[in-house]
Parts: structure tokens; sequence; C-alpha cells
DNA sequence: TGAAAAACGGAACAACGCTCCGTATGTTGA
DNA sequence: TCAACATACGGAGCGTTGTTCCGTTTTTCA
């Protein structure tokens, strides 16, 4: 089934990938392709080659920590003590993975040119599993608003995606906060 | 009082701000600097001695709404029937501004270099109005959540900045939502 | 009216993601 | 073992940003 590749390409893409991901951990997920093109000790068309797009090299050096977050899905809500806990910790996980990648922003947001890529991924990774998670909190009554799974991941990582360094702002109080929402009905909206 | 300015000064600042109201209008908040002086009929180096920075050019194209918005506040507080409510239907108010803006996103994001004037126009205009909302509607007894202003207004904007049409997002609700967590105390923070 | 002062226009710069193609290198059949 | 062919490589270069720089034009006022 191996299309029996060359022994360059397989070097070149592992330098890639090693060198990706000490560089945006580094530099954070802004860096430029060029940094990373030349962290890897290769030049830009073997890089393209590789990943076709800056969100295709992020989508493989991020790929991993994704799936160990939806697979936590499921494990979380065996162990916590009710449906809506399983939920604010899993929430909690999913923060916890966008904050520590300084940047990721750009990433999130779909609509720049070039990075749809990883924020497919996130979506088709997690919304299945946050799903779960909120039909779960929904049947056990802990969860009264009406609200979809995507729209939930999408507000929460919106509120994470530009969060930079910030004694004055804690993002995981208010994504607490957004999930406390939830055990309310919500009143009627106001006139615009 | 007034350092006698020349004539074309006067005429080219107002031909650069209708400019770039309509462009901004027209092809969004992203529209390029070179669109805004092409439209306003004038070169690179006139709207850069006008407008020292992009932002600042938006600075002045936003300011009124900006301002409209910020006194408004102290006119719902004394409408509404609840402290609670003026402060639902003022966030609501500042979310159809963002919304309506096309792209404002990279606007309230101040980390792109550039972008931070108008982010902290908007801080710098809209905190102390959210403050008074809150306090009120702390008092009153219907907010219990602990929660500074300048991190809901900051929470809201990341919530709505990145918007684009969505038939799946209602961004309103999320905020609606998370607006309504603050009439519950927060739950324990689980362990990262 | 005629300099001096002030403002103008737009070519040019740096940084970005990405493409292109002449060159080098790994693979394979004889 | 060794050509010759397919494949992959490197990095100069393109198009697009925001921004700067400076030779030229316009306005002002004695």
């Amino acid at each position: 089934m191996e299309p029996k590749r060359r022994a360059d390409v397989e070097r070149n893409e592992r330098a890639l990938l090693d060198a990706a991901a000490k560089v945006f951990a580094t530099s954070g997920v802004g860096a430029t392709v060029r940094e990373v093109a030349a962290a890897a000790g290769v030049g830009m068309g073997t890089l393209y080659r590789h990943f076709p797009t800056r969100a295709d090299l992020m989508v493989a050096v991020y790929r991993h920590q994704i799936d160990a977050c939806a697979e936590a899905g499921p494990a979380l809500l065996a162990a916590a003590p009710t449906p809506f806990a399983a939920l604010l910790d899993w929430i909690h996980l999913f923060v916890d993975f966008l904050a520590t990648k300084h940047g990721v922003a750009k990433v999130w947001q779909g609509d720049a040119a070039g990075y749809t890529a990883l924020h497919q991924l996130f979506l088709d990774r997690l919304v299945p599993v946050l799903s779960d998670l909120l039909h779960a909190a929904t049947a056990s009554g802990e969860v009264v608003a009406d609200i979809k799974p995507y729209e939930l991941i999408r507000a929460v990582g919106d509120l994470v995606a530009w969060t930079v360094q910030d004694p004055n702002y804690d993002v995981r109080r208010i994504v607490t906060l957004l999930i406390t929402g939830l055990r309310q009905p919500q009143p009627e909206r106001p006139a615009s």
C-alpha cells in the first residue's frame, strides 16, 4: 500500500515537523514559514511541497494534541460526579489547549485565507465530543439553555483565541461564567 | 487657539474621512489604505500625514458612533425596568455596533501591529459606562458574579469580533447567555 | 509678487504567504 | 556498477500588505 517514497522526503518531513513544533512553541504560532524552513534546514520549496499551506503545517503539528483532547471527553464523562461537571472539565481542557499555544487566534479564526484547514480540524474532531457531553448534561437536567455544540465551542474558541498575557483578564473565569449561564433559561432578547 | 491651518489640509482631511467611511462601509474595515487614498483622490503621503497609522484613520471614522454608544448608557439605566435589563440592553447595543462593521475584528484585537489605537479608544470610552451599569446591577442584587467591567467588555468584544455571516451561529444569543451567567454564583474552577 | 513654509504625490521599502523552475539527488534497469 | 530518468530540492522572485521618504507643488503673507 505504501507508494515507496524516497528517503530524503521522509527525512525532510520529519525535520520540518520537528522544526515547526519547536518554532511554534518558541516564537508563537504566528512564526513565519521562512523561519520554520530555516530551522528545518530546508528551502521554501521543500516546505511547501510537504505542506501546501501554512495551515496544513499547523494541522500536522497539532493533530496529536487535538486528538488527545477529543479522546478525553468520554473519560471525563465517566469519571466526573455529574455530566455538567464533566462538561465544565472538558471545556477547560480545551481552553488550556488553546491558551498555551500563544497566538492560535489567527488559526481559530477561519476567515483569514489559509487558516481554514486547522479550524476545520478543530471542529470535525471536537464538536462530536462536545455534543455528547452537552446532551448528557441536558439529559441530567443541569443544562437548560438551548444551545448547539457548534455554537458553544465556537464561543469558547472566540473567547480564548486572542488571549494574550494580561493580568487583568482571566479567560478561564469568563468561560466558566459562560458555561454557568447554561444552567439558567435565557431571557428574551432585547429589541436591537 | 487655532493654529491657522492651510486650506488644502482641511479639504483633504475631510475628503479622507468621507472616503474612509464610504470605503469601510463598502469593502469592510479591512480595506487597504491605498483604496482609501485613491477614493479620497489623494496620495499615500497625504493620508499618512493626516492619520499616521491605519488605526488612527479608523478612530477618526468611528469616534462618533462609539461616543453615541457610550452616551446611551445612562439613558438606558434610567429607562429600563431594572439595572440588569439596562445592562443587557446596553451590551446588545455594543454588540450591534461591532457586528455591523464587517471585520472590526482585527481592530478589536489590539495585538496586530497598528490596530491598537482604536482598541484603546473603545476601552477608554466604554469601560466607564459599563462600569456604572454593572455596579448598578450588582447593587440591585441581580448580578452576583464577581466580574470587572474590563473583563466583561473584553469578553463580549472577543465573542463578536470575528463574527461573520453564519446561519449556524447567532452571537447575540451567546452574549445573552454570558450575561445571564452573571446572575449565578460561579462554581469552583476545575483543576486544569 | 515672490520666497519661505507647509503640504503633496507616489515610488520604494520591509515583511508576509506562496510559486516557479533550474539544479541536485535518490532510484532503478541493464 | 553505472547511466538515465523520475523525483525532490533550494531560494530567488511575485503579489499584497502597512509605512516611509523626499523631490515637487501649492499656499500663505510680508
